[in-house]
DNA sequence: TGTACATCAGTGAACGCGCGTTCACTGATGTAC
DNA sequence: TGTACATCAGTGAACGCGCGTTCACTGATGTAC
C-alpha cells in the first residue's frame, strides 16, 4: 500500500527501485551494523552512481528512518497476524523469536543501542504502541498463571499509570503479563543475539522457552 | 595499578594523559554513541594535534577496545565489591542498576548492539565470566524463592551444560537464579536506558524492582 | 498517428569535510659519565 | 656539578579515502494535441 499509488509504469518502477535500495541497505546493515550504512556504497553495489539515489530518498537520514519504520511495521504485522490467528502469548513468543532470529540487526534497529541524538517520528511511535496493544490483547486470553504471583506494589503503580493503554482496557494482571512478556523475552533474546551466551555451553533457546512457559503456563 | 608501573615522573605523566584521553572519549561516546568516537576530535578537544594521540594508543581500535575492557572491569569490580560486602542478589540488583544509570552508554558498550565484525579479546571474555561467577556465588545465598518454580526441562539442560561455571560449583537452582537475574534485569534495564518506556507513563524502576523482588523474595 | 513538449531517471564533475594514519622534524626532559 | 647523549612528547604537513550532498546536464520515457 503506497502513499499515493498512481500505478503508472513509472510509479511501479520507482517503487521497485526503492525496494531494491532498501534491500541492499539491509544487507549492508547485516554486514556492518547501522552505522556502516552508506548511500554511495549502496549505489555502487547496484551499479549506479551515488547521486542517483537522491531520486528515491531525500538523504541518508530518510532512508534509515524508513528502514526503522519498516522494521517496526514488520514486527507489528507479525505480532498482529499471529494474534489474529488465535494465538495466545505462547504463540506470540514463538513468533517474536522467529522474527528476531530472521534478521538480528533488524531487531537491534528497534531495540538496540539508541543513538543519543535521534528521535523517532510520531508515526513510528504509533506503530510501537500497536505492538504493545497486541500484547495487551493476547495477555487477556487464558488464566493468569499460578506462578506469577501478585505484586501489590507494582499492581498499585500500574493501576495509576495506564494512559498508554488507551484503546486496550485490560485488568492490571494482564498489563503486568504483557510487560513481563516483553521485558523478559527481550532480556534473553537480546543477549542471545548479541552473542553473550557464547562460550557458556548453554542453549539460549532453552532459557527463552523456559521463560515463555513461565509466563503462559 | 598499571601494567608495568615504573612510576617515574614520565610514566606518571603518561598514565595521566592516557586517562585524560579516555575521559574525553567517554564524553564523546555519551554524546554521540560509540560509532561517533574520533581520535582527531578528542585531540582537538584536548588542545593538541591528532597524531599526538598515537603516543598513547596504537589507534582507534585499541582505544575502543580499552574502553570496553574498562567498562567490563568497572562492572565486575562493582559487582564483586558489592558481593564481598555481604550483599545478596537484591543488593547486586541495586548495584547493577546504579552502575547502569550512571552511564548508559557504558552499559551499552557491554550489552548493546554488537558490531558484526568485532570479536573481543580473550581477557575481556575472562572479565565477563568473572561477573557471572560473582552472580553465581550470590545466587547461592538465601533460599530459592518459593515463586520461582522448578522447570524440569530447563533444569535438565542446565545440569548437562555447565562447563562455563568452572570454579563456581553451584546447584542447578542457583545457576537458574543467576541466569534469570541477569536476563530479566537486563530486559528491563536495557529497554529503560533505550527510552522504550517513554510515553507509557510508567516508572521503569517499579518494574525493575518488582522483578528483583520476584527473584530474591 | 505523428509531432511538440514536459517529465523524470541517471550521470559525472565538483565541493567540503572529517576521518585514520605516516612521516620527518623540533624541543624539552631525563640519564650516564 | 656539569656536560654529552638518549629518550620521548608533540607538531605540522601530507596522503588517501569515503562520506553526504549540489548542480548542470543528457537521454529516455511518457503525455497532450
Amino acid at each position: 500500500m503506497a502513499i499515493a499509488g498512481k500505478d503508472t509504469p513509472r510509479e511501479r518502477y520507482r517503487a521497485q527501485l526503492r525496494a531494491e535500495i532498501k534491500q541492499h541497505a539491509w544487507e549492508q546493515i547485516a554486514a556492518a551494523g547501522a552505522p556502516g550504512l552508506s548511500l554511495n556504497a549502496i549505489a555502487k553495489q547496484m551499479g549506479m552512481s551515488g547521486p542517483a539515489l537522491y531520486r528515491y530518498f531525500a538523504g541518508r537520514d530518510e532512508l534509515i528512518t524508513e528502514l526503522i519504520r519498516d522494521a517496526y511495521r514488520s514486527l507489528a504485522d507479525t505480532i498482529r497476524a499471529t494474534a489474529d490467528s488465535g494465538a495466545d502469548l505462547a504463540g506470540l513468543g514463538h513468533a517474536l523469536r522467529a522474527w528476531a532470529l530472521d534478521d538480528p540487526q533488524r531487531y537491534f534497529l528497534i531495540y538496540g543501542t539508541p543513538v543519543p541524538g535521534y528521535h523517532a517520528p510520531d508515526d513510528i511511535t504509533t506503530i510501537a504502541s500497536e505492538i504493545m496493544g497486541a500484547l495487551l490483547d493476547a495477555a487477556q486470553l487464558g488464566d493468569t498463571p499460578a506462578d506469577t504471583p501478585d505484586d501489590s506494589r507494582l499492581a498499585a503503580h500500574l493501576a495509576e499509570h495506564r494512559e498508554w493503554a488507551a484503546g486496550h482496557p485490560a485488568p492490571p494482571s494482564a498489563v503486568r503479563r504483557a510487560l513481563l512478556f516483553w521485558t523478559r523475552l527481550h532480556g534473553v533474546l537480546s543477549l542471545e543475539l548479541a552473542g553473550q551466551f557464547t562460550g557458556m555451553g548453554l542453549d539460549p533457546a532453552e532459557l527463552y522457552f523456559s521463560e515463555l512457559r513461565h509466563l503462559t503456563r
